[in-house]
DNA sequence: ATACTGTTTGGTAACTCTACCAAGATTTGG
DNA sequence: CCAAATCTTGGTAGAGTTACCAAACAGTAT
């Protein structure tokens, strides 16, 4: 394993377990068993190694995601919901992104594909959901995610459940499989 | 004014305009007009000062969200989605939240109060929404606002548009239609 | 061997942040 | 009017951070 690897592993380590904020050039050198300034020498700049991570990051979660056939999609929905490092990473993306325009785009992929393999879920399911209703469901399950890592109590794990049994329960017809659309 | 309220209104303001990282001491005493040792003074530690700010901002949006009579509602929602500084602003309490267990407590009065504003702001459009409904209709605009936030693309804001009238069209019928569709 | 190229380390300058302290300045109560 | 409580400031210790630099090191080609 390469220490350019072994730097970005120990970066989206640290950005799943402690957030954003932990992530400094002194803690991820010190995880990958590197000296602090030879990180620089492989990220010159912060920025360009949060890019990194951030990439390195989202396609983890990509391919671990889109790599496992699911046994049942909606167990699968509801345990990504309450992986919070998952949740705290992209929460962190965001915020970083909002602040520093060129992770934008680094962004906007990512939620394509973490949209399009809702609508892959959600065909396995039977249903058969056109644009703006997976549109919908993928910000509710964001929306909920995220109101569960700023409260992680009792009801916010409560109401992952309740949600995700209402979205699905908006959507057309759960026991028909491969029911057309209009 | 008080030296107190200056503070928090700087805070918020901080809080509103450069999100949770640029929250720090020197920046908001400066902002108010005192010295940064006189903020310690007011707030002994980090934690406190943020704490306080944090409830000084949910107060302010909620007032000004509940006070103002909106002309129409679903108007509005849309308007709050796009109001990034307050998106921001969230996602910077549910950062700090996740790290700080103390904050939970006031991001679950947060969320309750918004979603009570939600059903309301529903009921005034003619809707007789059931909990679970207003419960996926809260996440889907937290979703949106979140990745708009992340993106600030003109798709992320083609997106709100969209997502907010596929969130009404799932709804039930509005009984009493005051605006015809677009 | 020698020169060249890429890797790695310790050290450090410059900066920011939190928290504290001693000492004035101001207000308030008796 | 005076004393006590409250407010306010400058200064600073100590920890952390980014970014840089000179120098040692390893391998590879000449």
């Amino acid at each position: 394993m390469s220490v350019k690897q072994r730097l970005l592993a120990a970066g989206v380590t640290l950005l799943h377990e402690q957030g954003l904020a932990a992530l400094t050039q002194p803690r991820i050198a010190k995880a990958a068993g590197v000296s602090q300034s030879h990180l620089t020498y492989y990220f010159p700049t912060r920025n360009e190694l949060l890019l990194a991570i951030a990439e390195q990051s989202v396609n983890d979660a990509l391919t671990r995601q889109l790599g496992s056939p699911e046994a049942d999609p909606a167990q699968a929905l509801a345990a990504a919901m309450r992986f919070l490092p998952r949740v705290r990473m992209l929460l962190g993306l965001v915020a970083a992104a909002d602040q520093e325009p060129s992770l934008r785009e680094a962004v906007s992929r990512l939620v394509d594909h973490v949209r399009q393999s809702i609508a892959q879920l959600l065909s396995h399911l039977g249903y058969a959901p056109e644009a703006p209703q997976v549109l919908v469901f993928h910000a509710a399950i964001v929306g909920l995610a995220v109101m569960n890592l700023g409260r992680q109590s009792p009801q916010s794990e409560a109401e992952l459940a309740v949600g995700l049994r209402q979205l699905l329960a908006l959507l057309p017809h759960p026991t028909a499989p491969g029911s057309p659309a209009p």
